[in-house]
RNA sequence: GUGGCUGUAGCUCAAUGGCAGAGCACUUGACUGUGGAUCAAGGGGUUGUGGGUUCGACCCCCAUCAGCCACCCCA
């Protein structure tokens, strides 16, 4: 045997029943972001490297984008988010296209990451935004997006949850207890940061970054403040908005949501597993100069992306996933022997013609071998055409759920077939 | 990019430095016109790859690749 070339690191070969979740997934979601009247799109793979160095910068380019030059010497990147292109393609027809822009797509990305559970170098993910919209029920919305999302998969309010908070509240609370303006930024990344280290790791860094103990104090207790979220106008609205679209129980306020990215201007939101034992499901929030930054007026936008892999996972746990159905179509026509081929052959042609999917032999193998592969495959009907059946224009039609058998006049069989199938 | 753990049959895993095994799966038969169960028999391995140490390596050492875990970052 030739040695068999493995997959690119961090890759992942779709069989058959892997396809089939992927598909799921992406009905589900196509059907919450179209229920919320937002329109499919979609960027290039393949982008200059030049539009991430303006907006993403830094590691994202350096770091985790698969760069190379092209045959003229351009640098070409895999994409590694989406966002970047769909500021650019708002850009390039600001003057056209309606606002406010409701925007979804799913499709592939790639990141140069070292690969581990929930993080794979070639993953699917779902981006939707809102563009162009300037209340917080715009943010509320996208919450709502994921929410219905979730639930639609049959996650309930207790296996995951939304978790929300707001930057702006956050500058303002985090100025209440005397921090300066100028520790904010390191500040955020400290609340980020709590739960990767112990205690006293924490509060040392926290230190580290000139807090004084009292400042310390104040935080600590900021931090287990869950209410927060009441002294912001725009997060009473954003509550508001979410108990009358009926997904309140899927959110909660929590002051120790920030996120890594420095875009996020206002509401920050991302979605974790009861146990938390995967990384975030989704992750979004409100960000200005969306579309400014590279080169159009300024828009505000708010969305969020999802990767398919942590999802998976935390679908499979809850045991979410649909049970895989190997054959697409519910009836095997077999073969019985070499002079009954064609016989066969034809009437699968005829069952097909008459709307029906239709899986049919083409080997005369043994008709046990042939039933066996129909059990492993899931049909829920065999088609046998034997000489007793040929000579009389009949069809033995096996159920193999109830485990019985009718011979119908072949010209019958498809209304047959459909009856039962419609049938349960 | 940093540190750690693990790579043995299709899968899950055994095997003091001394003859590479089990369960499941697979193939065949019992059953020459009928699936799941049972029974019987059988096939399957360059022990991830390449070096080294040794009389002898799945086992020890080095390198490399891959998977996983924690950082980093984030979907």
């Amino acid at each position: 045997m030739k040695p068999i070339i493995s997959t690119v690191k961090g890759s992942r070969d779709f069989y058959p029943e892997e396809m089939a979740v992927r598909k799921w997934l992406y009905g589900r979601l196509q059907e919450v972001s179209e229920t919320f009247g937002y329109q499919e799109y979609d960027g290039p793979f393949l982008e200059k490297i030049d539009l991430y160095a303006a907006k993403s910068g830094e590691e994202l380019v350096k770091e985790q984008a698969f760069v190379f030059p092209d045959r003229g010497g351009d640098l070409i990147t895999l994409r590694p988010e989406l966002t970047p292109s769909l500021a650019r393609m708002v850009a390039q027809k600001q003057g056209e296209l309606v606002f406010p822009l409701r925007w979804w797509s799913f499709g592939p990305f790639w990141r140069y990451e070292r690969p581990q559970k929930g993080r794979s170098r070639e993953f699917f993910q779902w981006n939707i935004d809102l563009i162009g919209a300037l209340g917080p029920e715009a943010d509320a919305e996208l919450v709502a997006i994921g929410a219905t999302f979730l639930k639609q998969t049959g996650l309930k309010s207790d296996e995951v949850t939304i978790l929300v908070n707001n930057r702006r509240l956050m500058e303002k609370a985090l100025l209440d207890i005397a921090i300066p303006l100028e520790l904010h930024k390191s500040v955020f990344r400290l609340i980020d940061r709590r739960d990767k280290l112990s205690p006293e790791a924490w509060e040392s860094y926290a230190l580290e970054l000139g807090l004084t103990s009292e400042q310390f104090m104040n935080l600590v207790g900021l931090l287990g403040n869950t209410s927060l979220w009441e002294q912001s106008e725009e997060l009473r609205r954003f509550f508001a908005a979410l108990e009358v679209m009926g997904v309140r129980e899927y959110v909660r306020y929590d002051p120790q949501i920030i996120r890594g990215l420095d875009y996020y201007t206002g509401t920050v939101f991302e979605a974790r597993d009861r146990d938390g034992e995967f990384r975030a499901i989704l992750g979004g929030g409100r960000y200005d100069n969306l579309v400014g930054d590279v080169g159009g007026s300024p828009l505000t936008g708010v969305g969020f992306a999802m990767g398919d892999v942590v999802v998976s996972l935390v679908l499979k746990k809850y045991g979410k996933v649909p049970a895989f159905q190997p054959s697409p179509a519910p009836i095997l026509v077999t073969v019985f022997d070499e002079e009954r081929l064609s016989v066969s052959t034809g009437f699968a042609a005829r069952l097909r013609a008459a709307g029906l999917r239709v899986n049919c032999f083409t080997d005369a193998t043994k008709l046990q071998k042939q039933l066996k592969f129909a059990d492993k495959m899931g049909f829920r009907l065999v088609a046998i055409i034997g000489p007793e059946e040929a000579a009389q224009n009949q069809v033995a039609i096996k159920d193999l759920v109830s485990r019985t058998q009718t011979i119908v006049q072949q010209s019958e069989a498809a209304t047959v077939i459909q009856q039962i199938l419609a049938g349960g």
